[in-house]
DNA sequence: TGTACATCAGTGAACGCGCGTTCACTGATGTAC
DNA sequence: TGTACATCAGTGAACGCGCGTTCACTGATGTAC
């Protein structure tokens, strides 16, 4: 039966991500290495490229993983669902300890790149959509003034607002908010987007 | 007369540091190599580890200059000093200008990380120190309420929020926002951060 | 001012190594009859 | 059920190449006398 094929070969692409995703979790993006992936996932080398068309697209499977546990966490975040400040605080706050207890695999997600003139596949480009997506409930409800393409653009404005305090403080260098205030920071600041879009709105 | 070797070897360094920011605006830092910098400097490969302790450090020397002109860029913003909120808005307009401007040369700024266990010399850390520096006269106008260090730490949130409104706008990837709505947006989220600090006074 | 010597910037071929990817081969798995 | 054949996942040694860094050498620049 050619279905026994098909699931070893299934099994195994599983278990390179898997150990990509481990590595990538211990060692960051920068020290992943075809050779580490293989022995972990208990393979030859070449079985790699047998299972996955390439190293960037195992990385691509990766991020899709991440982004899924990540769009997950969000929308439990969001589900108790009071006001929508609350909301937006939530997920924040979801936000900020996602990337926290899982920094590397978070990192990789905004460092990766395809070498130039390659195209990011459409599957992938999909699971990006869930960090915006989520936020636009809420935001409706604070800004029902803002039409849908509006809305959207001011939900990536606020996500984009609320990562870069994670990003520089996770980077750990110069200018980011040092970790122990990095909650109250992002907490601090939702505040000020909500509230301050509750002022335009009057 | 010694002078005139040292004046030799600082012009060779300052012509391989120009080199080497031209190659980063041109083609990025991670199509930066040591032969196409000696080449465009005008001197052999092997002079510019005698110029220079390193690749890395080369790229420091980038980035530092980088911040130079950034930080007038920012200080001259911030000069004609309406009201704070003037001010602010000024500041991220700017900064929005000089990185759309200076794309390749802003993202090494922040994508640049020494090899591991390196440790980022002093004489670098304290170039970002400006970025931060000229957001704290204005904000201590809004927030009064705040001390030294509260100052400080929002000084670093707002500017990473806006930051990260506009790094990932120019990633030009997935989630960030559209570069033709990038101004308005940071505007948007500047006006939501200072009339948030406002309403917090109240 | 001139000569001998020392220093050191500058040269570029060669080194070294990390590492992604390929490829000829093998053996297990599936298909045909 | 058995036999011959085809397919294709899996193997791992070898390839290839990019590229940072070194190093023995040279010649210009400076110093001593």
């Amino acid at each position: 039966m050619k279905n026994n094929r098909e699931e070893k070969r299934a099994d195994l692409r599983n278990r390179l991500i898997a150990a990509a995703e481990r590595q990538i979790a211990e060692k960051g993006l920068a020290g992943l290495k075809a050779r580490d992936i293989t022995a972990e996932a208990g393979c030859a080398l070449g079985a790699l490229y047998n299972a996955v068309e390439d190293l960037d697209m195992l990385v691509l499977h990766v991020n899709s993983r991440t982004l899924t546990r990540l769009g997950k966490t969000l929308l439990s975040a969001a589900e108790p669902a009071d006001t929508a400040d609350d909301t937006m605080q939530a997920l924040a706050a979801a936000y900020v300890g996602f990337a926290c207890e899982n920094r590397r695999l978070w990192i990789a997600l905004f460092e990766h790149r395809l070498p130039e003139g390659r195209e990011i596949p459409d599957w992938h480009k999909r699971d990006h959509a869930v960090l915006i997506e989520v936020i636009i409930p809420p935001l409706r409800q604070l800004r029902p003034d803002l039409d849908k393409t509006a809305l959207t653009l001011r939900a990536r404005t606020t996500f984009a607002a609320v990562h870069g305090v994670v990003q520089l403080a996770l980077q750990g260098k110069f200018v980011g908010v040092p970790l122990d205030h990095l909650r109250d920071e992002v907490a601090a600041l939702v505040l000020s987007m909500t509230r301050g879009a509750q002022v335009a709105r009057t």
